[in-house]
DNA sequence: TATTGTTATACTCTATAACTATA
DNA sequence: TATAGTTATAGAGTATAACAATA
């Protein structure tokens, strides 16, 4: 692949581009926006955020796990997950339990309802993938995981 | 590229994060983060956020160019591009001169100021990119630019 | 009637400081 | 003393509604 180029800087609306589009981080802002468009309408159903559906799968795949291996893991502040976990303990979606082995931590575990609510929802996320990812191969899409977590491992 | 992969599910941590890895979706979110904050570092002595040199380098690049525009260009409302433009006014960066054609419209225009500025931002924004590129061959850094204008574009 | 630029406003997201209870 | 969880709060970022001037 990386075959064809844009020759010239000027593209749709006559505005030149070319500038920014040199820059990684741009394209990586754009994608970014466009994929998360995808999944907002896709996931709108489940009411869930892309933060949320992250939290849930991880607990799914990481039973009592805690909020500080969440914060330290998603790079969020756990004063802002206090309200999400909250949130999702709200809705019946998770439930905090004691940790066996330290006192201080509360691990996060699935409710019923959770699960079938990530089940669910995971059937979202990948269609929302696949939608934004619909003008690439397969082995791009691989190709595009693998240069991605080049850059940010 | 795009052969070694991960066999196991469990990484770093002890915690399981391939369900989540899987999705585009989350790995471009993440390599988001991680280049924008490369940006923030290189950028902050020319104290510009991201979008603010997007602004500034779009002017450079098509003087004249208005707020409806940038605007549509970017995916940013209007009435949260004034604040912007007022600010990038107000410290001598840019101006403001009536659109020769539609007398609605301001054309915007840098400043001598504006130009020596974007100047050094351009070198520093370079710095970023590659710092956040730096585990990619010159090959694979276009691959990815191509890879991620087929998902925005 | 539609569009450009603008103000006001609200809601989400993110970051910091301080507290408690456990370690 | 350090860490897990929590509260309160302030600052960005983003979205909507309404308006004046111009097309």
């Amino acid at each position: 692949m990386a075959t064809r180029r844009k020759a010239m800087a000027v593209p749709d609306d006559g505005i030149d581009t070319s500038g920014l589009e040199a820059f990684v981080g741009y394209n990586i802002r754009r994608a970014s926006l466009a994929i998360t468009d995808h999944f907002l309408n896709e996931m709108a159903v489940h009411a869930l955020r892309p933060v949320e559906f992250t939290i849930l799968l991880l607990i799914k795949h990481n039973a009592g796990i805690t909020s500080a291996q969440l914060c330290s893991l998603l790079n969020i502040q756990s004063s802002n997950l206090v309200g999400l976990v909250k949130d999702l303990e709200r809705r019946g979606l998770s439930v905090r339990q004691p940790h066996p082995l330290d006192g201080r931590a509360l691990g996060l575990h699935l409710t019923p309802a959770g699960s079938r609510l990530i089940r669910e929802a995971q059937r979202a996320a990948r269609q929302a993938d696949a939608l934004a990812t619909a003008r690439l191969t397969d082995v791009q899409r691989s190709t595009l995981v693998d240069l991605l977590q080049l850059v940010y491992r």
